[in-house]
RNA sequence: CGGGGUGUAGCGCAGCCUGGUAGCGCAUCUGGUUUGGGACCAGAGGGUCGCAGGUUCAAAUCCUGCCACCCCGACCA
């Protein structure tokens, strides 16, 4: 693919209303453009980042057992009053009305609707566990939307739902998710750490936010730094193996400062391993119980006893993730953008060196990209007459984390191979392939 | 929702106080010279100055109203 053709609109200079860096980043290399505030256009490279990070969500999710539904974004008020939340929700809720006048509203969330799914169609016991997910649009109005993405109104967001018996059961579906979630954000590069949180308007007395700390975030968050050294790999999907990990985690002091005890933090964590600074919220997991089984008669038959279902909820940021790991990841003093290769708009860049006189670098350029392809490498070429500094600063920007550069005396077997950010190599064609793919595995 | 601020070319800004043909840098297009950490020269295109009303011979500029967006606070899976 040819960079002139492509919708990157990339500015050189950062839009004055863009305050953190993944806001700045974001419209810079144009990612996305505001519609209103708060709300957003997905360009073409915001779009493809966004869905290669939902890509690795959806994954994990499928790896514990969970099933992909999808669920509309307008909802009824009906259920809404039947929970209560009509009420409770307040502002933060869209409200509209359709031609009937019937009121309706734009979701923020699912607890309702997945309830109401559920109680039509599963009566027995031995249905459950039942776990489902959707990924979709969700709008919550906020007074002061900000920071582009990670504080938007309109969002894109991986919600789940788990129906279990009884707690015990229950316990062990939250279980399977707070492992899901290690793995999600492990496989995305980041450390995020479980800590004990606040369940809002969520409820229920068991819940888990997931933290990734960057200087931006907008939560404080107090921990034990041991966390970090908490190994998840090996942990099969069984009961006791959930439970031992998610005690392990427990073990060690992490919370946001609502929860926040300094005579605790003190007691139980010596000043070397003390970690106080500022987080983003990318996950959260909720346990409630029958808070909407029970209003909303959500139950199962078990024994000729009518039982209400044990309900988790469990949230992914897939939208906010974006600008997530950009806090996360972004270099703004070399304007480098280290995506994980996983996630990155292009795996390689081919960087010819053109003007109207040669294009010959261009025809070597093609031949490259053909090999790279036929290795599964996502390569892009800039064939744009611009210098090669300014190719690779570009490219920087971008977040595309391999270069081969084409200069004015390209060999022919030796190509310069630049690994952003690190070295540069001379290597042939199929090292460079090679050293490319094996990243993409890990 | 309270306080503050800003709306002028795709992006960044000047001009407004003191009314008189709408400007600069970057980006874009054309031609030429360049080419290894954001090159240079010459030329060109692009704006009903956020919207509406008012004052005036004349409004980006003064007055009134509205709208949008940004920041701080409160609020928030």
């Amino acid at each position: 693919m040819y960079f002139s053709k492509l919708f990157i609109p990339i500015l050189k200079n950062n839009p004055s209303e863009a305050k953190i860096k993944s806001h700045q980043l974001m419209l810079r290399t144009g990612m996305i453009k505001q519609s209103s505030a708060g709300i957003y256009s997905w360009l073409p490279l915001g779009f493809k980042i966004m869905k290669k990070i939902e890509k690795i969500v959806r994954e994990e999710q499928d790896k514990i057992g969970v099933q992909e539904m999808l669920m509309p974004t307008i909802q009824s008020s009906d259920i809404w009053k039947e929970s209560g939340r009509y009420e409770d929700y307040g502002e933060e809720m869209l409200r509209i009305k359709d031609r009937q006048n019937r009121e309706m509203l734009y979701g923020p969330t699912n607890e309702e609707l997945i309830t109401e799914i559920f109680r039509s169609s599963i009566k027995s016991y031995k249905s459950l566990p039942q776990l489902l997910y959707h990924i979709q649009w969700k709008f919550r109005d906020e007074l002061r939307p900000r920071f582009g993405v990670m504080r938007c109104r309109e969002f894109y967001m991986k919600d789940a739902y788990s129906f279990d018996l009884n707690d015990d059961e229950a316990n062990f579906s939250y279980n399977k998710f707070f492992l899901a979630y290690l793995r999600t954000f492990k496989r995305l590069k980041l450390s995020a750490i479980p800590m004990a949180a606040d369940t809002g308007p969520i409820g229920g007395n068991l819940s888990h936010e997931f933290i990734i700390i960057a200087e931006t975030g907008e939560s404080k968050i107090y921990a034990d730094k041991r966390i970090f050294n908490v190994k998840h790999d090996a942990v099969n999907l069984d009961k006791q193996s959930l439970h031992n990990l998610r005690n392990e985690y427990e073990n060690y002091y992490a919370v946001t400062d609502e929860k926040f005890n300094k005579k605790k933090f003190d007691e139980n964590v010596s000043s070397e391993n003390k970690l106080e600074t500022k987080g983003i919220e990318v996950g959260h997991i909720f346990y409630f119980g029958d808070k909407y089984s029970k209003p909303l008669q959500a139950s199962v038959d078990y024994n000729g006893k009518k039982e209400f279902v044990k309900m988790g909820s469990y949230g992914v940021g897939v939208s906010r993730l974006v600008g997530a790991i950009i806090e996360a990841k972004y270099d703004e003093k070399n304007e480098i953008m280290n995506w994980p290769i996983s996630i990155a708009p292009y795996h390689c860049a081919i960087l010819p060196l053109l003007n109207k006189n040669d294009k010959s670098n261009l025809v070597k350029a093609n031949k490259i990209c053909e090999i790279l392809k036929s290795k599964k490498i996502d390569t892009i070429i800039d064939d744009t007459e611009d210098g090669l500094t300014s190719k690779m600063k570009k490219f920087n920007l971008l977040g595309v984390p391999y270069q081969i550069i084409l200069g004015k005396n390209t060999d022919d077997k030796l190509l310069e191979f630049n690994i952003v950010g690190k070295e540069t190599k001379s290597l042939d064609i199929s090292q460079i392939s090679k050293i490319i793919n094996t990243d993409n595995i890990n």
